[in-house]
DNA sequence: TGGCCATGTCTCGGCCTCCTATGCATTGGG
DNA sequence: CCCAATGCATAGGAGGCCGAGACATGGCCA
């Protein structure tokens, strides 16, 4: 599948993998890759300044996580996160109704 | 819904609207809102660019309808727009199948 | 012990694709 | 008689994801 087929949906899929806890940069990636079974690739350009992003917007929270002398930045939903995903899987039906009735009509 | 949302899926839009039979410009954009329930609203300024490009790739044949003095163009499937077609649908079930397993994981 | 790969975060430029705005022509209705 | 609807087309702009690269730590293996 085209890597970049997630063009405005990338919000709600980060969102959905961090609803069960918090998690960080590289273990986002890994979620979407292993709940999509293999099928959704992102990239590290594309989710940290979207990270960022959505932490501006106060749909995340960050913190620093040690490792040892590794440092990790760990993102968890905020209750402002928790509305959006509601709100993105929302969008996400009347999406697939939309697309899907007009790629495979009913009749 | 955002109505650059169909990003990435447009091309599959025009082949499933032409799939019945060939249609001009404006009736492409309001066949595709009627099909979508009036969710979708493409713009002349979107489809017609990718229309042409669409033609210039062989999946669609385009031809001049007099309809007295004026004159519209009449956009039908090619073969190799059927199979293009198929193509689509395929990825759009592989597509929403990833997306939402990921959105609303089955655990 | 030295090097390489995996882990981990971050930035910048580029490009694709759709949008907005605009122009132009014909036809019909108020 | 003018404006709205129909109809096609182009140009400029912008958003959002990608590719590439920089940089640092830690573990494994030769």
């Amino acid at each position: 599948m085209r890597a970049d087929a997630v063009r405005g949906h990338l919000d709600g899929l980060l969102l959905a993998v961090l609803e069960p806890g918090p998690l960080h940069g590289y273990a986002i990636i890994a979620a979407v890759q292993h709940r999509s079974g293999g099928a959704l690739e992102l990239r590290t350009g594309t989710i940290y300044p979207t990270l960022q992003r959505m932490e501006r917007l106060g749909l995340l929270r960050s913190s620093w996580d040690a490792v040892g002398e590794r440092r990790r930045r760990r993102y968890e939903l905020t209750d402002a996160g928790r509305r959006a995903l509601a709100d993105e899987r929302t969008a996400w039906q009347e999406f697939t109704a939309a697309i899907g009735s007009v790629l495979n009509p009913a009749t």
